[in-house]
RNA sequence: GUCCCCAUCGUCUAGUCGGCCCAGGACAACGGCCUUUCACGCCGUCAACAGCGGUUCAAAUCCGCUUGGGGACGCCA
C-alpha cells in the first residue's frame, strides 16, 4: 500500500473548535497509524473574514493537543496560480464557462426555483453563450459536460458507506469568483490533488460538497481520494454546538485548566470506539485507530465525561509535571509559583482536584500569608464557635511546643489532645480545619499542617481566633 | 421546499457475516463500603434495541414504510 496522506484544512475565521479538533485528530491518527503524512492547510480565500490571529490560535491549539503536522503550512491565498491554471484547463476542455449573470439575477433564479418547489439553483443560462473574460464575470462548471443529466455521482465513504446523488441535484457552481479568487470547492480539489492527499477526513457538513468535488476531479482527469465524513458534534441538547453550550473552542478548555490528553481522549471516543476501552494513551490511539469502527451517527458532547477523564488524567500526572502545569494558573492568581511551595502543596490536592484551576485555587489558599486568608462565613459560624476557638487556642500552645513538626508527630499530638481530654474528634477537627483553611473541607489535618510548616500553621490559628472574635 | 445522512440506557457506546443479547461497558444519577471532613477508591441499583409491517426455525442485527433528528442547497468555508 502506498503512503497515505491526510490533511486538516481549517479556515482562519475563528478559533479551533472541538468539532474541528476531532476532525483533525482523526486525520492525524489515520496518518500516524499507517505511517503516512498529516498536512495542514489554511483555507484563507475568504479575505473578508480571515485573520492572522486565528491562524495563530489554531496552530497553538493543534500544538497543545499534540497534533503535529508534516511539511510546510499551506496557505491558499499563496497558491492562486495553481487554481487559475486549473480553471483555465477546464475552460479549455469545455467543462467550464464564463458567466456574466449578476448576483441579483442568480438570486432571482433561486427564488423562482424555490417557488416551484425545486432545489434553489443557477439555471445555466450562460452555458452556451461563449462569453469571454469580462469585468465582474465568474467561471462556472458545466455539470453536464462532465456527467450526463440523469446519471448519479457516487462514492464509498469511510464512515457512511455508499453515497449517491443524481447529477441533476448539482448546479453549475462558481469556480472562480469575479475577484479572481477560487471558490472553496475549486481550491480544495486543486490543493488536495496537489498535496497528494489520499484520504479526505472532514465533517459531516461536507457530504453534499463531495459530489461537486468529484465532478471537478473528473473534469480535471485526476484520481479520487478516499472520503471519510465524520458526524457532527452536538450540544448536550442534541442541537448543533453553539455559544450557549459554553466552551466550544479548544483554547477555552485550556483556560479552564483541562489537560490536553483528556480532551483528546474524550474527542477520540466521540464517534469512534475500540471495544469497551474508555481510556487511551496517544500511543494506543495511534495503534488502534485504523479507520474502522467509526460511528456514522451524530454524537452529543458530554461535558461530564470530559470532567471525569480530566480528573483521571490529573491523578495520573506525576507531581513534578503537574507543578509545571499549574504554575501559570498560580501566577495568574497573583502568587509566585515557587517550586518548593508547589512541591509541598501539590501532594495534598493531587487526588482531590479535578482541574488545574481547582488545584491552583487550593494551592494558592495554602500559599497565602495568614493575614490574607479569607474565611467562609458559614464555615466560621459552624465550626469556629466559642468552643471551637477554645480548642484552637489549646492546640496552638500544644503545637508551639512540639519538638518537631512532621505529620506523624502532629497526628499523635492531635489525637492525644482529643482522647486525653475526652473530646470527640468532631468537636475539634472542624474547628482546626476552618482555622487553617477558612473552609470546611480539605486534606488530612496532620499532612496539611506539616506542609504549611509550624510558622504558618500557628499564625493561621492566631488569626482565626482573632477574626472570629466579635468586634472588640 | 428539494436532496443527502442518521436512529441501542439521560449521555458516549459494545453488539464481526441474524442465533452465545429477556442486550455488555463507561459517564451521570441513586444506594452502600472506606474515611478525623471533602475528594479518591471499591461494591451495588436504576436505565435502552423509536414505531409498524415484512423475510426467517430465529432480528437490536436484513428489507420496506412511518415518525423523529441532523446536514446541505452562496461569487462562505
Amino acid at each position: 500500500m502506498s503512503k497515505i496522506i491526510t490533511r486538516f484544512a481549517p479556515s482562519p475565521t475563528g478559533h479551533l473548535h472541538i468539532g474541528g479538533a476531532r476532525t483533525a485528530l482523526f486525520s492525524w491518527l489515520l496518518a500516524r497509524h499507517y505511517g503516512g503524512e498529516f498536512r495542514l492547510r489554511i483555507e484563507d480565500t475568504d479575505l473578508e473574514r480571515s485573520r492572522q490571529e486565528y491562524t495563530d490560535s489554531i496552530l497553538a491549539s493543534m500544538r497543545w493537543l499534540g497534533l503535529d503536522w508534516d511539511g510546510d503550512l499551506a496557505y491558499q491565498t499563496k497558491r492562486t496560480e495553481l487554481y487559475n491554471a486549473a480553471v483555465d484547463r477546464l475552460l479549455e476542455n469545455g467543462t467550464a464557462y464564463w458567466c456574466t449573470c449578476t448576483p441579483d439575477e442568480v438570486d432571482a433564479m433561486r427564488e423562482a426555483a424555490k417557488a416551484k418547489g425545486e432545489k434553489p439553483r443557477y439555471d445555466g443560462r450562460c452555458r452556451d453563450k461563449h462569453h469571454g473574460p469580462a469585468q465582474g464575470a465568474v467561471v462556472r462548471l458545466n455539470v453536464n459536460a462532465v456527467m450526463p443529466a440523469g446519471s448519479r455521482v457516487a462514492f464509498d465513504d469511510m464512515v457512511k458507506g455508499h453515497v449517491a446523488v443524481s447529477v441533476d441535484e448539482l448546479d453549475d457552481m462558481v469556480l472562480r469568483r469575479s475577484d479572481g479568487m477560487p471558490t472553496y470547492n475549486m481550491a480544495v480539489v486543486v490543493d488536495d490533488h496537489d498535496m497528494g492527499v489520499t484520504h479526505v477526513i472532514r465533517g459531516d457538513d461536507h457530504v453534499s460538497n463531495t459530489p461537486k468535488q468529484i465532478l471537478l476531479y473528473k473534469a480535471l482527469g485526476w484520481p479520487l481520494p478516499v472520503f471519510g465524513h465524520v458526524p457532527m458534534i452536538l450540544g448536550p441538547d442534541r442541537q448543533k454546538l453553539s455559544k450557549r453550550h459554553g466552551a466550544r473552542a479548544v483554547v477555552e478548555y485550556q483556560k479552564d485548566g483541562l489537560l490536553p490528553g483528556a480532551l483528546v481522549n474524550c474527542l477520540a471516543r466521540l464517534g469512534w470506539s475500540h471495544g469497551d476501552q474508555e481510556i487511551f494513551t496517544m500511543d494506543e490511539l495511534i495503534r488502534f485507530f485504523d479507520g474502522t469502527n467509526l460511528n456514522s451517527s451524530a454524537a452529543a458532547f458530554d461535558f461530564e465525561r470530559l470532567n471525569w477523564l480530566n480528573a483521571h488524567y490529573l491523578h495520573e500526572t506525576p507531581a513534578d509535571t503537574l507543578a509545571e502545569l499549574v504554575a501559570p494558573f498560580v501566577a495568574e492568581r497573583g502568587m509566585e509559583p515557587a517550586p518548593d511551595a508547589l512541591a509541598r502543596f501539590i501532594p495534598l490536592y493531587h487526588e482531590r482536584a479535578k482541574t488545574l484551576i481547582e488545584l491552583a485555587d487550593s494551592i494558592v489558599r495554602l500559599m497565602k500569608s495568614a493575614d490574607k486568608l479569607d474565611y467562609d462565613e458559614k464555615a466560621v459560624a459552624k465550626a469556629l464557635t466559642e468552643e471551637g476557638r477554645g480548642h484552637v487556642r489549646a492546640l496552638h500552645s500544644l503545637f508551639a511546643s512540639l519538638p518537631s513538626f512532621d505529620a506523624e508527630t502532629l497526628n499523635t499530638a492531635l489525637n492525644a489532645y482529643v482522647n486525653d481530654n475526652g473530646f470527640k474528634f468532631k468537636q475539634v477537627g472542624p474547628a482546626l480545619r476552618v482555622a487553617l483553611l477558612g473552609i470546611q473541607n480539605g486534606p488530612h489535618l496532620p499532612d496539611l499542617m506539616a506542609a504549611l510548616g509550624r510558622d504558618a500553621t500557628l499564625k493561621r490559628m492566631e488569626r482565626a481566633c482573632a477574626v472570629s472574635t466579635p468586634a472588640a
